[in-house]
DNA sequence: AATGAATGAGGATTCATTCAT
DNA sequence: TATGAATGAATCCTCATTCAT
């Protein structure tokens, strides 16, 4: 290739997709999900991935630039996602109490989706281990705490005495990595820590960590 | 089970090694800490585990029989560096909560390893995505919850109520998650959440954890 | 791969090679040689290099740190081989007569060498194309020039009235630009233009473009 | 052989094409210059070609039969340009030394079209590099020799003494071919070999090839 | 105990080409 | 006439592993 920019390239993420086309896309992403999760973004075989749809990978390649694109996408799918269904729970709720309980419903709910857990592990790890791509990580980065908390969930925080934006991330980082660490134990050995005391040390230390600011009910 | 097996099932390793293999034994481990710590495990490259100390990939063949044989041999090392250490701390404490107190203390400082921490993740995702090795990790499996749960500890968790070997090793999984959980999420994002404050948040769940089971203070 | 750098990759330009390898590393030359003139550089396939020769890409990679890396080798071949060869020539020639037609003599017999002057051809289309890796070409750019013009070779050149360093790359330039055009005619069609006929245009052309400059005979 | 047959082999081209077809064709010819002569033939991407124009790769297909059909239609371009333009020029010139000065002010001004002399070379090679297409070429191959001499100039050529044709197809390709090596030279290093320095010696060695077989005033 | 040489499998990526629409 | 979707072959390169020395 010559070293002259190429005319396509960049193109590549405004995609005039079709119907045929987008859904093809939405099931690659899917597929990664599967793939990624069951074997790591590193291990993980774009082979894989698209065979699993019965693509090939020029299917793939067709549809995100490279193995990166496609993990960068599921995640803006996952941030997309939490707030969506996040924002529309809390609105549902009147009181803090009851925020807290679906906040903390909610994190349950996600701390069951395995393969959703993998992924966040995954994704932390990429970008500890690729500083040089933490700037471009740093719109999804930011995203990812607000992951766990969209706009309604910053009311939410706010009401916890959370003030500062960096008090909100640092309550959303705790909280993740809780939820990640505790179901990482249960993946490892399903037995010993089952999906419901997994759920039970959730919810313990959730409270505890969202109450810890709480000025009235400071428990430390 | 018993403690003193050999779970890297490399015989290689207890062979003729004289002082000087022994101290390039020790080197290469160290080095792998650093590398499958930096790297991951199957990004790890082992020509950057032997170059790290001024070796060639031969002498890592020298001293382990492949790939594997390196990750296992530092999770051996691990546990048994935390069962004395544990022990000494534990055997030190006269009452239950100076145990407790003790564990946490070390705990924290675990955490403050972030290498260690790293390798903990590295190897149960390992763990997790390669089912058919799990036998082979059954020893290591155990021995890494007791990695956190040496014999001083099983009986501070008999003296927290946990009777079941099952219940013990719960809560080790559990910690040891947390613990995990809120480190990567320090490594993740570390202005947000410093050190101090995945301490505090440690000694929180943990306390929260520990005490889950005490049939005084129980708080679920 | 992690973003940290990469403790090898650096090194691999210094080689511990012993004799072994640097007989492999002379064939791996010799062979892709002749493929990349066969096939030119884009085409050429590692594989051919190698196999030819009765190893493996793996080799290839032992002792080159990519398929670029062999392209510039082997015109860092051609220099040395060069400076050596026309410096001997030359030498031995007492008169300014006597040296051109060294020269002459020199260049009809490298116009001969299909392969040379393939890569020649090569060569400076690689770097025409690839205008950010021009600096990297630069030594070998220049290196080219002197190629065809060694130490013996300025003072030649110097005789002919080329003072300015420009004018005695200039004069290389447009001779081994001749040559390189009229054997690729030649190579095109070897029935309508053969070698005898190259050698006659050469002589004329060269001889013409050496004295341009001589203020005493100038022809034109 | 007939200067008229369609060198290319594609029956497609011939085809019911309207104007809107035809206007893309050619729109698709001039892309296929400009991203041949910059990457060249094997390395060209007809994404390029196509994006260039703002289309996309069917439109080729659909007025091509395969990249290498591109390839084949910018020569018979060329060719049949060459002829149209060098024949008027020749036409216009009544002596034989006019005659040969407009000959080499239209080489002059070929050689000036880095695109042109790119494409040469480029086609040169494709063909030395594979003789198996050597017959298909063989139309393009006369021609191309022809794309110098038209009808109008083997009459110069026959002035100048070359009877046979091969003789005069020699001269054509001697000439092309220092044509292309000095531009190639200027391309590689422009600022040592400049434009003009490329004309000077362009005439130089022209004349001296064309009048290397006049009778009356042989040279060597 | 350690090295340099070599292997070979495996995976990401590119791109000409086909085809339904 | 032209597009978007998809294919699949081809190729570079990496790296764990083996082996003679």
């Amino acid at each position: 290739m010559t070293d002259s920019k190429n005319a396509s390239g960049q193109l590549k993420t405004v995609f005039h997709k079709q119907k045929r086309g987008l859904i093809t896309r939405q099931e690659l992403l899917l597929s990664a999900r599967e793939i990624f999760a069951r074997d790591g973004f590193e291990n993980a075989r774009l082979e894989d991935i698209a065979s699993n749809i019965g693509k090939t990978r020029g299917a793939l390649y067709d549809n995100f630039e490279n193995k990166e694109a496609v993990f960068y996408a599921i995640f803006e799918q996952n941030i997309e996602r939490d707030k969506t269904e996040l924002a529309s729970l809390l609105a549902r709720a009147s009181t803090l109490e009851k925020r807290i309980q679906a906040l903390i419903k909610y994190l349950i709910r996600v701390s069951q989706d395995r393969e959703r857990v993998l992924l966040n592990l995954e994704f932390k790890l990429y970008a500890i281990r690729h500083p040089r791509k933490r700037q471009r990580f740093a719109d999804l980065h930011d995203a990812i705490c607000l992951e766990v908390f969209g706009p309604e969930l910053r009311q939410l925080l706010q009401q916890l005495g959370r003030q500062s934006s960096r008090a909100k991330r640092m309550g959303s980082l705790a909280i993740s990595g809780v939820m990640d660490g505790l179901v990482l134990g249960h993946l490892f050995d399903p037995e010993v820590l089952d999906s419901r005391e997994v759920a039970r040390h959730l919810k313990l230390c959730l409270s505890e960590i969202l109450q810890m600011n709480l000025p009235a009910k400071k428990t430390t």
